[in-house]
DNA sequence: AATGAATGAGCATTCATTCAT
DNA sequence: GATGAATGAATGCTCATTCAT
């Protein structure tokens, strides 16, 4: 038994480790050329594993395709939380998340990458953004900021705009998109040209 | 002459319902699966033919996705364009646009479905609809309508919203998901919540 | 019947006019793009006629090109025979032969090019040209201007010799070649290269 | 250690195994059917393989083209290269190089036929056999043993009797063949009968 | 646990040939 | 006689997945 148990606990260190180059490989290569367009043959090789091993840590090509944008969705919240979660106002944090939420897939190009192929064709990605999103707006409106209630589509608009902030970044444009996005989320929420604007500028990045 | 009339006739009218049959067949399959997801073969067999005879009538694959695209968003464009451009004002022009547009994608999810797929893939459909939206939000900021200079991310916001709307629509979402759609672009180019409704509920719908 | 008959010569006319159409456009495509890369449906176009109406002419692609290319042989020892056959010396005939055989292929390269494709592939065309090959050498022979008998594989050799000589000039050699690949032959034949120059020199070409 | 040698050495002993398969179906399939005649399907086929296996060993259909190409004549240089090499005389490596040629491929016949393809149809094998013999045409020139400099177009000859030879060898003809072709190419270089019957005549075969 | 050889269905595209009109 | 629409097998090539070792 005491032998047995480090030896369990290294192998299963070994396994985690041996998954992590899988997930590495892939979101770099999914990042890069797309999640379609990357092979599992592709990853194996990138993670200097052998073709069938990719096998052994995921039953399926989509199965890692969900890990990784997990992985990646859950990595941006950490980067954001903490702050996020120090700001009392439910509109200051709505356009906090967006505008962090934006630059760092414009700093994580990778990541940014990822997570718009991902939009599209894995509903689990987007549900999991719109979760933190749904909350935000759900506290501002519960504070009065915003005139009307929480509903379905008020979140996609905003999956949307976040959405077309991240490709805009990604694809050259300054950082004043993802102000902008922030703003534009506000107004959708009802506030004034000027209030959204307030609330934004309120912010400190670090 | 006479003899050779109904031949010719006969034969490009069976020329063009046997291309009627692949485009009918690509739209159909495209809409349900995806552009990308979709295969000559399974065209050819969805319009029971044999797989060489899609390549009597296009050249690519590529070609018939743009017939197809090209023949929806002039469909849309034909259903809504009388009747936008009727509008004097920008602002309800944009409104009238993005409300009409989700209905009729609603109407005819086939197309709906096509536009979504193509948004994402087939970049053309995305930027003629643009193109549409750059010239009405342009006449509304022109009228003094609306507050701020046009630029491209306004207009990838615009475009955003639509398509969420259109996905929300398809997704089962009611009639309320295209009106408000429209207020929420509104609201983008920093009109009131109050001037957003007035705008878009003096629209009458054919 | 006297109403038929010339019914009957004006349509085998004109189907000999459609079947020259056709192989008109055979040689031109056969010989800028190959044999092999030359289709039925490209040859028809060519012809403007109908895909179909090919196989009302043709029981098949290889009777086309037989047909062609036996049409091509025939043509250049139609050039070349007149003047040929007045010549007496054996040893001038076979220099004479391959010297204008090669110089007219390089003039008509249309026919040259249809010609090197078809030696590899079409036995009846090797097969023609050896006949006039064989009818001089042993014509030669027979004069005692070469010293040993008459075998077939001369007539390979031969045969070898010509279309080098055409292939080099096709691609850009000068008519040097076609003098040189008939002294080639003549030395082949058993003559010194003294003599063999003083045959080919002797030839006055048109 | 001493486990993983066994298993290195027995897989990359299949891989051989699985490679050998494919190049030998595909020397035995393009020799009888020629080069551009045989499909990656078929050359699969023929090794008892998967269509997609092919691809795991070569990474085009003209990759195995050049590769067993290249493979037999380099077996066939190995075959004669020693010898020839041992041969002071140019116009004694001339002529025993080309008897030699056309001696191994009448016993090995898959070796000639596919040469006769790749001749036509892979330019490289052309140029790999043109080189040697460029080397014992200028060797004998230079030793003064043939009359005339070395240009292009003997070299040309040279080749199209070897070829010619190795055809002809390949139908049914006797050994006599390859002297013939030897002396036919001394003759060629400007050698009289006798002297190429001499020098073809001095050379021993193994 | 890991390997990597092997599979086979799938893809876009071409083309000789047939046949109803 | 002529048409041209239609066929379907074939080609080179890719890739997710399986399995013996």
């Amino acid at each position: 038994m005491a032998l047995a148990m480090p030896r369990i606990a290294a192998n299963s260190a070994k396994r985690a480790r041996t998954r992590a180059r899988l997930t590495d490989a892939a979101l770099r290569l999914m990042s890069e050329r797309g999640i379609n367009a990357t092979s599992v043959s592709e990853i194996a090789a990138e993670a200097e594993l052998a073709n069938g091993t990719f096998y052994l840590y995921f039953h399926d090509k989509a199965e890692i395709v969900a890990v990784v944008c997990q992985a990646v969705t859950r990595a941006m919240h950490d980067d954001m939380s903490s702050t996020r979660l120090s700001l009392d106002d439910g509109a200051a944090r709505v356009a906090f998340g967006t505008q962090q939420f934006i630059e760092i897939a414009a700093a994580e190009p990778v990541w940014g990458r990822l997570l718009v192929s991902a939009f599209t064709e894995f509903a689990a990605v987007k549900e999991d953004i719109a979760h933190y999103m749904r909350l935000d707006v759900a506290l501002g409106i519960e504070q009065g900021r915003f005139p009307e209630p929480l509903d379905e589509f008020v979140i996609d608009a905003h999956l949307a705009i976040l959405r077309a902030g991240v490709i805009a970044r990604l694809d050259g444009a300054g950082p004043d998109v993802s102000a902008r996005a922030a703003e534009y989320q506000l107004r959708i929420l009802g506030m004034s040209v000027a209030e959204a604007r307030d609330v934004r500028s309120a912010i400190e990045r670090d």
